[in-house]
RNA sequence: UUAACCUACUGUUACC
């Protein structure tokens, strides 16, 4: 059981729907197909796979689903952005937990329904960090950095994740000294503070300081290695961030596509490719990555190939190509891909209003303008 | 084995 158990933690880790699917049936032919824990990875594999349709049918199926089952499938919905089906599993469960108010709470904030978030913070009946912290993440990761102080001020617990919010809100917005000053504040330091304290040096131009905090932090992982490579390609040190890739013990699909992305933003197209067909395990950001490359390079034909042979797309990937279109002065072709899309977002909008806007089309460029849902 | 395992909060890459 054990081992069944680890199989499908692994695979909503590396989502991939199919091999979701053939280790799902592999339980279900097994002795334990009717095993609650079992049953509550699966729904919990299949939302991190990002299939919630697969995710609620496992709910459905699964006979006295407790607690824990409830808060998956709610989660499930949180984070493929169905926040309203989200909702729904929360008003519709049999019980709450603190569990179940902050899955929900964190719902709400991470769709930037900051107010409708505010609301279940004051009906839960109880509060302990985490649910602080994801209220507070949702000030501190949208740009309220006054709003983020003052609840951080008010906050009767306060963690290394709490104090590394209030450092991300300041590295957001390129506060270097009071990134220092909360640092050395703060009472605790861990691998995630250190990365920021890298990556708030490289985003304010101080490339050797990066380099600097990266040597003497306590531990690296493949999150402050990729990091740092992304700092020195930033700056346009391409070799420098292969070197680093060279040298971490463990490259991620992240570190692929910092050097898929290195290699196209510094212009070198045939490197870019090349690592791209050499990576492993590409996903959605490699695709969008090598789509974005061709479309800018003026290749729309091979994007437009690459982009109906990608294994999956997401609201960036159609931005990209919207993006292409507009920029080589197809309108329809921009519209046509625009209502092609499951979901849209501000950018998506802004694109297509610039594909005719840029073409004089002064008209349609109003139109849109006018039923942009949340114009910016 | 009135035990254990599963669920909620922070850092890296793609469109703007």
């Amino acid at each position: 059981i054990q081992s069944l158990a680890s199989l499908l933690k692994s695979q909503g880790i590396s989502r991939n729907l199919s091999e979701a699917k053939k280790i799902h049936a592999r339980v279900l032919c097994g002795k334990y197909c009717r095993n609650r824990y079992l049953g509550n990875l699966i729904i919990e594999m299949y939302g991190k796979c990002g299939s919630t349709k697969d995710a609620s049918q496992a709910f459905e199926s699964m006979h006295g689903p407790n607690l824990f089952s409830w808060n998956i499938l709610l989660t499930a919905y949180a984070h493929n952005g169905h926040i309203s089906d989200a909702n729904r599993v929360f008003e519709s469960m049999p019980v709450w937990d603190i569990v179940s108010w902050t899955a929900i709470l964190t719902a709400f904030c991470q769709n930037d329904q900051l107010d409708q978030a505010k609301i279940i913070f004051e009906r839960m009946p109880e509060w302990n960090s985490v649910s602080w912290n994801s209220l507070l993440a949702a000030y501190a990761l949208s740009g309220h950095l006054e709003e983020s102080k003052q609840l951080f001020d008010n906050m009767p617990e306060k963690n290394v994740l709490s104090w590394n919010l209030m450092l991300q809100a300041n590295v957001q917005a390129g506060n270097v000294e009071e990134v220092l000053l909360l640092f050395h504040e703060m009472p605790q330091h861990d691998i995630v503070t250190w990365t920021s304290i890298v990556r708030v040096y490289a985003v304010t131009g101080h490339l050797e300081k990066s380099k600097q905090a990266f040597d003497v932090m306590p531990e690296r992982d493949s999150f402050s290695w990729n990091m740092l490579m992304t700092a020195y390609s930033q700056h346009g040190y391409v070799s420098e961030a292969k070197e680093l890739f060279d040298q971490m013990p463990e490259n991620d699909v992240t570190s692929w596509n910092v050097m898929i992305t290195a290699y196209f933003q510094n212009g070198d197209m045939e490197k870019a490719m090349k690592t791209f067909e050499e990576s492993p395990d590409g996903d959605v950001f490699s695709w969008t990555c090598i789509v974005a490359a061709h479309a800018q390079n003026g290749d729309l034909e091979t994007a437009q190939e690459l982009f109906e042979k990608m294994p999956q797309r997401n609201i960036v990937s159609f931005n990209a190509m919207i993006t292409a279109y507009g920029e080589s002065g197809l309108p329809e072709k921009a519209k046509e891909m625009f209502s092609r899309m499951p979901q849209r977002n501000t950018v998506s909008w802004n694109a297509l209003l610039q594909a005719y806007a840029q073409r004089g089309h002064l008209e349609e460029s109003y139109e849109i303008f006018t039923v942009i849902p949340e114009p910016n």
